[in-house]
DNA sequence: TTGTATGCGTTATCAG
DNA sequence: CTGATAACGCATACAA
């Protein structure tokens, strides 16, 4: 049979060198290894090169592992969401992960399932897996919250982001919802609108509940009272806003604008209205929320408000990494506010409003 | 000053419960307690059941970086995509996360930012965090593998998904590109177009070679020669899609349809298409590639080809656990082959074609 | 500046 | 069935 190389490249498995390796084949101690790598202050300068320069050579990989273990913290951030799909939690997680892999941070990420007790098996798992801080938005069936007593009862840094909880002392990342409701109204109302309608959703979630407020805010900031008939309370999903628009136009005063607080839903209403022979927006103007990739491409296009999901996705690490590295302080819960931005498209611009700034270039993505 | 109570629910720092707390409460030794939390086969039912009760009475959670340390295998894999945004990756990750929790695995996720140098670093920080297994689509400007020998070098499980490397035996889990390409253009032709376009991807890429060799081999099955005029080469984006069309049209004999390799091609496409006056699918009918949910939301709405997301997700998975389960063996790499689905939307379809059967249902996000 | 010794929490290998 | 002990790879308090 034919002979078979020696000391080839190992096609097969191959343990990876330590640094117990380093030192023997050095003829000192694991010790100094240790502190050429770690760039410790009392090194020898020749002794640290020399150190590196096997390092490199054999390809040295550090165990996160064992370092973790031994430090008591980890490399790893945990993310939890809903689900990622839509462009909302996809856009945040590429921001965290930017953010997070820029600092020397992996991320580890779970979805509940917009599901209470799955989020409560996320939470186990990250705390198993020995992260050294989390970042949550909450499911949509999450009404108590225990689960994360375990985490603060540790000492591990927790950050939640668009959804939140209420009224406690938390960190948090959160967009203006109230405030984007608001000039969102607002904008409906200076285009004419006497009847503005609301597609509102659970009212148990905050962001839902702020965008209510701010939506009552603008109608009483123009002196209108609220029309009960005209809100209604949904999922948010783009079948609702067919069958809540339909209910609305076989009113005997239909609305002639809606203000949606999602853009499925609004995509819904618009669709219905249309499909009804409704000009958008002559007859009944529409606004969503979320910026969604396809308010672009409807004809018309909707107005809508951007979340920042970026710049979220950013602050909240950011935000996180604050608590991790301040170590032992004893606990100052932050928040941090984002300001929405309004998108004015054709689905509500019935007339040029004074100088709208050109807006950011829509993004492209490649498949 | 006001006596503080002491030995209540620590709010700060508390450290968790290891094995050796369990073992000192009991009074047994660690050894034991292992065993009746790995249910080990040598251990006393009523020692186990007192145990367990302990542990829960403790909220005992396992260190998992510990026990990987130990074993010398982690309970975590690595994802690596060009970026979480659009339409496929998302959806592919969330297939990957949904089943790799299922069985047990938390998955850390890195993007490559479509860059060479930052996919090697990905690898390089996924072996220091000591994943069990590596799953990798790889990105745009990738053109040498070498760091991924490091990962087979060690044993480590690598799986390819959608975009894998060439003629090299790896594992992979891919669309049927070939079949995809193939069925769209041949259904452009069944609607009677005789001059079909098509706009490719960089060729250097499997997906976007093998979605032109399908454009070719439908083609040639139809008799038909190859139009070079009529392939456009671009970078898949939707003004790229808006640039050819507009030269195309201007030819003295323009195509009457478009195969798209990609969706935001065809959107910029039909888009143009439109704005000239020209009627889609009467004019000039449009198929794309990926299923991008804004598909279904177009004027006419854009017929295409559904990757399967995550259905390739899922099957990675198996296929990377598979290897990690199966510990030792050779090293026997396997593909996985999806079919795609066409689906025959308003841009293409000119006329009934035989009873043209109901297609999956929109998927509708909650925002 | 370098080395020695110990421990992080778990599991595997031995004996009892 | 149970227990003592070593080891995984790294970092640090302490001594030299």
């Amino acid at each position: 049979m034919a002979p078979r190389k020696k000391n080839t490249a190992a096609p097969a498995t191959n343990t990876p060198v330590s640094m117990a390796d380093l030192a023997r084949e050095l003829g000192v101690s694991m010790t100094t290894i240790s502190r050429a790598l770690s760039d410790h202050y009392s090194i020898g300068p020749e002794m640290k090169s020399k150190v590196l320069k096997l390092a490199k050579k054999y390809n040295y990989q550090p165990n996160r592992l064992a370092s973790a273990l031994r430090k008591g913290k980890s490399k790893l951030l945990g993310i939890i969401v809903p689900y990622i799909e839509g462009r909302f939690f996809p856009s945040v997680v590429h921001g965290i992960e930017t953010a997070a892999s820029r600092a020397g941070y992996n991320v580890i990420i779970c979805q509940s399932n917009e599901d209470a007790a799955q989020e409560r098996r996320n939470v186990e798992a990250l705390l198993s897996a020995q992260v050294a801080g989390i970042m949550v938005s909450l499911s949509r069936t999450t009404t108590t919250y225990k689960h994360f007593d375990k985490v603060r009862s540790r000492g591990l840094p927790l950050v939640f982001f668009d959804r939140s909880m209420e009224g406690e002392d938390v960190n948090a990342v959160v967009l203006n919802d109230h405030e984007g409701a608001l000039i969102s109204t607002r904008h409906l109302l200076s285009q004419g609108c006497q009847r503005v309608a609301h597609l509102a959703g659970p009212q148990h979630m905050s962001i839902y509940k702020n965008r209510y407020q701010g939506y009552l805010a603008a109608l009483r900031e123009a002196g209108l009272s609220l029309d009960e008939e005209l809100v209604a309370y949904t999922d948010m999903t783009q079948p609702d806003g067919v069958e809540v628009m339909r209910r609305w136009l076989a009113l005997p005063n239909p609305p002639d604008a809606v203000f949606s607080a999602g853009d499925y839903c609004a995509l819904g209403a618009q669709q219905e209205a249309r499909r009804q022979g409704r000009r958008v927006p002559e007859d009944i103007a529409i606004s969503g929320f979320s910026n969604e990739a396809f308010t672009l491409i409807t004809e018309p296009t909707i107005t809508t408000i951007d979340q920042r999901c970026e710049e979220m996705g950013q602050a909240t690490v950011r935000l996180l990494l604050e608590q991790i590295e301040a170590d032992a302080t004893p606990f100052t819960p932050r928040q941090t506010i984002l300001r929405p931005e309004l998108l004015i498209r054709g689905s509500s611009l019935r007339q040029a409003e004074s100088a709208p700034a050109p807006r950011r270039a829509a993004k492209v993505f490649r498949p």
